[in-house]
DNA sequence: TTCCAGGCGTATC
DNA sequence: GATACGCATGGA
C-alpha cells in the first residue's frame, strides 16, 4: 500500500482501482458521481470524496488516521488483486472478465448497512435503491443503528418510498437490535450456517443474504446469483464455478457480475 | 399503457 | 423441492 500526505489530503498509488468499477457498479449505493473519475459518499457515518485514475487517486480532507483506520480498509487496499486476477486467468471466461474491468475490488462495508442496503435491493433497480438509502441517512442525519430503526413501523417508513421493503427494514431491525440475529456472530460462523442467521430476516433470501456475506462480512466464498449471474452460469458454467476458485468466488463473481452487465448487456 | 428492476414470501402441487 | 404469482414504486 503506497500513499502520501499532500496537505490535508492524502494521494494513493495503485494500480488494481478504478472507482467506476468499485463505486458504481451496485457494490455500495452511498456513493454519487460528481465528475468525471470522481465521487462523494459514505462509509457508515464517515464522509469522503475521492478521485482520480489509472493509478493515481486523491482522497481530499482525509487525516492519515482516518486513511488508515477507515479507507484502507473500505476500499481492500491490504489485498494483491493482480495475484487474484492471475489465479482467475487459469479459467477463460474469467480471463475476459478480469481485463475487462481490472479496477475492481471488493469493498469492506460495515455487515448492519449492507444488511439494510440490501434488502432495499430487492427486484428494485439501483437509482432507486440509492434514493431510498440517501433518504434515510438525511432523514436522520446519519446512518441509522437498528436501535433507531427497531421502533419505526412501515408507515413511518413511508417517506423512504421503499414499497413493500419497509416491512423487512423493521422485522431486520428489530431481530438485530433485541440480539435474535447476531451480525458479529454471523461473521464468525461457517458459511452455510451464518447465511441461515442471515435469512431469518423477512426480506432475506439466498441473494441478498449473500449479497451481506460478501460486502458486509468480507465472506469471499459468498456467491450472489441475482438474475445476470444465472444468465453467466447457464451460458458458462453448466457445470459450476471451477472448485479451485471456491475460497475466492464471492470475488470471481464481482469481475463476472460487470463483465455480463456491462458488455452483454449492452448487446440487447 | 405496459414492462421491468442485483428477490422474496406464500400458496400449491 | 419445484414452480407460479403478487408485491410498492417509479423510470423507460
Amino acid at each position: 500500500m503506497k500513499y502520501e500526505i499532500s496537505g490535508s489530503d492524502i494521494i494513493l498509488y495503485e494500480d488494481d482501482l478504478e472507482l467506476d468499477d468499485v463505486l458504481d457498479t451496485g457494490q455500495a449505493f452511498r456513493w454519487d458521481k460528481i465528475g468525471e473519475n470522481a465521487y462523494f459518499g459514505y462509509c457508515l457515518d464517515h464522509p469522503l470524496e475521492i478521485s482520480g485514475t489509472k493509478g493515481r487517486f486523491v482522497l481530499k480532507n482525509t487525516s492519515e488516521e482516518d486513511f488508515l483506520n477507515v479507507w484502507a480498509p473500505y476500499f481492500d487496499l491490504g489485498t494483491d488483486y493482480s495475484a487474484l486476477r492471475e489465479l482467475y486467468s487459469a479459467d477463460p471466461v474469467l480471463r475476459a472478465a478480469c481485463g475487462f474491468s481490472r479496477g475492481i475490488r471488493l469493498l469492506r462495508q460495515d455487515g448492519w448497512e449492507a444488511l439494510v442496503s440490501f434488502i432495499f435491493s430487492s427486484n428494485n433497480n439501483i437509482t432507486r435503491i440509492k434514493g431510498i438509502i440517501s433518504r434515510l441517512a438525511v432523514h436522520y442525519g446519519h446512518f441509522p443503528t437498528a436501535g433507531e430503526l427497531c421502533v419505526e413501523t412501515p408507515e413511518s417508513l413511508g417517506y423512504l418510498r421503499a414499497g413493500f421493503r419497509a416491512k423487512y427494514i423493521v422485522d431486520a431491525a428489530q431481530k438485530v437490535a433485541s440480539g435474535e440475529v447476531d451480525l458479529k456472530k454471523a461473521a464468525e460462523l461457517p458459511y452455510e450456517e451464518a447465511k441461515a442467521e442471515l435469512m431469518k430476516i423477512k426480506g432475506v433470501g439466498p441473494k441478498v443474504a449473500d449479497c451481506v456475506l460478501l460486502s458486509g462480512m468480507y465472506r469471499t466464498e459468498a456467491f450472489p446469483i441475482d438474475v445476470w449471474m444465472k444468465r453467466v452460469m447457464e451460458e458458462y458454467y453448466k457445470d459450476g464455478l471451477p472448485q479451485e476458485f471456491y475460497g475466492t468466488r464471492g470475488i470471481a463473481q464481482l469481475y463476472l457480475f460487470n463483465y455480463i452487465r456491462k458488455y452483454k448487456g449492452e448487446e440487447k
